[in-house]
DNA sequence: ATTATCTTTGCAATCGATTGCATAAGTTAT
DNA sequence: ATAACTTATGCAATCGATTGCAAAGATAAT
C-alpha cells in the first residue's frame, strides 16, 4: 500500500539529467527556460505523476494562496451563499478557502482570526460577530499589512474595503412602503445597535417616519437579539400595547416569522390586522403563508464581490490602492404579508 | 507600517541565548526541556509576539492540520449544517477547514480533490456530486492512504468510513405512514439512481407498498433531478394521469415545495386530495402552510461525527482501523400536508 | 579574433520549523 | 575517583519548493 513515494522536483531533476531551479521554473511557465526544456519538463512531471507541495512553495514564497473567512454562522443562508460565491470566484484564481464561525462570539472570532494568521492566509473576509465591540484581534491582520475585508457586518474602527448592504435605505423602503399601504402605527424590532446593519435599517425606519411627520409612539421601538424567541417576545410585548401597531418592520425574517406564527396562534390577520416585513428573503420567506415581505440582500454576489477585491488586493500587495465602501442595493420584495 | 518583521524560534533563541530547537521543544511542551526552559521560552514568545508559522511546522512533520471537505453545495442548507458541525468539531482539536463545492459536476468534484491534494490535507470528508460515476479522482487520496470519508453520499467503489442517513428506512416510513393515513394510490418522486440516496429512498417506497400488495400503476415512478422545476413537471404529469395518486412521496422538500404550489395554483386541497411528505427538513418546510411532512437528517450532527471520526483516523494514521459504516436514524416529521 | 550581448541553465542559500543523534552537565553507584 | 546513567541542550540535516546571482554556451557586433 505504500508504494506512493511522493515525487518531487528533485526526482523530476534527476530523471531529466536537470536541475531542481530548472524544473521549479519549467514548471512555471518561467521565460528562462527554454520551450523544449519547459515542455519536457512538463511532460514528465505528467508522465510520473508529480504533485506540487504546496505548502513548501507557500513556505519558501510566503504566499499561501489562501484566504480566510469568518461568519457568525455558516449555516444561515445568507452566509452560506455568500461562502459560495467567495468559493467559486476563489477557485477559478487559484485560492483556496479557509472558513470558521463565529458563533456570534468575540472570543471564538479572535480565536478563528489567529488560527488563520497562522496559517498564513493570505487575506481575511470577516462578517464580524455580535459582541465585536473592540479590534485588537483585526490589527493582527491590519498591522501587518494583510488585506482584509468586511462584508455585511464591519468594524468601524479599521481602515478596509467593505461590501455592505444598503441597510439605510432598506429599512427606509420597507418603512415607506408600509405608510403608504396605509398602515398608521408601525413599529420596529431592531437588533443590537453595535452592528451597523442594525442601526442603519433602525435608522432608515426613524427617518421615514420622521420626514411624513408620524411620531413613534412609547414602547414601539424593541432591540432584541432578533432570535426566534426574543423575536416572539418583543412581539409579544408590541401586540399587548394598549394601542398596538398595524404595521411592523422585523429585523429580519426570523423575527418576522416568529411575528407571523404569534398571530396564527391568536388569530390575528396579516396583513389586515398588523402588516410585517422582514429582512433578509431567507428560503422560508417565499413559502410561508402569507408569504413574508422582505429585502433580498445578494449574498453570493456580495461573496463573489468580496473575493474578486480581496484576490486584486492580493496581487497588488505593493501598490497603493485606495480603500473602497462598496454599498450594493437590497431589493424590496413586496409579497402578501404586507400587500 | 512595516514595523512588523515576523518573530521566528530563531529570533527566540538568540534573545534566550538558547538554539532554535531547544525553543522548538519547549513550544511543544516537550519532556526533554526542563520545566524552567519551557516556561521562561513560553513567556518570551508571548513577550515577543510570537506565531508559529504553519506552514512551516507542517512541511517538515508531513501533516497540515487540515481538512478538506467537498460537497455539491454550500448553500444548501443540509450542507451548510454539516460543514457547521465538521467546523466546531475540527476547530477543538486545532484542525482547521478548506471547503469546496462541486456544483454536482464531476469534472469540478475531480479538480476540488486535486486542488485539497495539492494542498496536502490530512483528510478529506466528501458527499458526492450527482454525476460521480467513476473513481478515478478519489484514488489520489485512497491509493495513498490519506483517509477520506463520505457522508451522506458515498461512492461504493472505495473503501472508507461512510455516515449515511437511513435513507431506505426512510422511505419505507414515509411510505408506510401515507399507507396508514388511507391513501391508496401512492406515487413517488425519485432522484438519479446513481446516488445511494435516491436510490435507497426508493426501494423503501417499493418495498413499503409491496409489503402491503398495493401495485404501482405505470407512470407512478417519477425520476428526475430533484430540482425545483423538474419537480413541478414530475408533478404535473403524476396529476394528469387518468387515475392521479392521492398521495405523492417527493424525493427531497424542494421537490415537494414544487407540488404544494402546484396545488395551490391548480385548487387542489393537500392533504385531502393529494397528501405530500418531502425529505430533509428544509428550513422552509415548517413555515410553508400547509406545513411540509418530511424527514429531518442530521446535519450538523453528521457533520460533528464526521470530523471525529476522521480526526481519529488521521491521529491513528498507522493503526489498522477498520472502515467503519455508520447509519444514523433520520426523523419522520409529520405535519400537516400528510395528517 | 575579440568583445559584447543574450539565452539558458545551475549553484546554493533560503523560507521556519522539526527531529535523530551527539554532547555536556549532573547524579548515583561502585 | 571512575564508570554508568540521567537529564538538558545543541548541532545539523531535512521537508520541497523558490530565487538571486553566477556561469556556460550561443550569437552578434566590432
Amino acid at each position: 500500500m505504500k508504494k506512493h513515494l511522493e515525487i518531487t522536483i528533485h526526482h523530476l531533476a534527476k530523471e531529466l539529467k536537470i536541475s531542481a531551479s530548472t524544473v521549479s521554473r519549467a514548471l512555471n511557465d518561467n521565460d528562462r527556460i527554454s520551450e523544449e526544456t519547459r515542455k519536457r519538463v512538463q511532460q514528465k512531471a505528467i508522465e510520473m505523476g508529480y504533485r506540487p507541495n504546496v505548502l513548501a512553495a507557500n513556505l519558501r514564497s510566503k504566499r499561501s494562496m489562501t484566504i480566510g473567512v469568518v461568519v457568525p454562522r455558516i449555516d444561515r443562508y445568507f452566509f452560506s451563499s455568500a461562502i459560495s460565491g467567495i468559493e467559486d470566484y476563489a477557485w477559478t484564481k487559484g485560492f483556496s478557502v479557509i472558513i470558521s464561525q463565529s458563533n456570534d462570539l468575540l472570543i471564538k472570532e479572535a480565536n478563528c482570526i489567529r488560527t488563520l494568521y497562522n496559517n498564513r492566509v493570505d487575506g481575511l473576509i470577516i462578517s464580524i460577530s455580535m459582541q465585536t465591540d473592540d479590534d485588537k484581534h483585526l490589527r493582527l491582520f491590519s498591522d501587518r499589512n494583510i488585506p482584509i475585508l468586511f462584508f455585511d457586518r464591519f468594524c468601524p474602527t479599521i481602515k478596509s474595503d467593505r461590501i455592505l448592504v444598503d441597510d439605510f435605505n432598506s429599512g427606509y423602503k420597507i418603512t415607506t412602503h408600509l405608510i403608504e399601504r396605509g398602515c398608521k402605527r408601525i413599529a420596529h424590532i431592531a437588533g443590537p445597535e453595535l452592528l451597523n446593519i442594525y442601526k442603519d435599517r433602525k435608522d432608515g425606519y426613524l427617518k421615514a417616519l420622521n420626514d411624513v411627520g408620524i411620531p413613534i409612539p412609547e414602547g414601539y421601538l424593541e432591540v432584541t437579539g432578533l432570535t426566534k424567541e426574543e423575536g416572539k417576545q418583543a412581539f409579544s410585548r408590541l401586540m399587548s400595547l394598549p394601542n398596538p401597531p398595524d404595521g411592523v418592520f422585523c429585523g429580519n425574517d426570523t423575527t418576522a416569522l416568529s411575528a407571523l406564527e404569534y398571530c396564527q396562534k391568536y388569530q390575528l390577520r396579516v396583513p389586515e390586522d398588523v402588516a410585517l416585513v422582514g429582512f433578509s428573503d431567507e428560503p422560508f420567506s417565499s413559502a410561508v403563508t402569507p408569504s413574508l415581505s422582505t429585502v433580498k440582500q445578494p449574498g453570493y454576489e456580495m461573496g463573489f464581490l468580496a473575493a474578486q477585491k480581496i484576490i486584486h488586493r492580493i496581487e497588488n500587495i505593493n501598490s497603493v490602492i485606495p480603500f473602497e465602501e462598496i454599498v450594493l442595493p437590497a431589493q424590496l420584495i413586496i409579497r402578501n404579508s404586507s400587500i
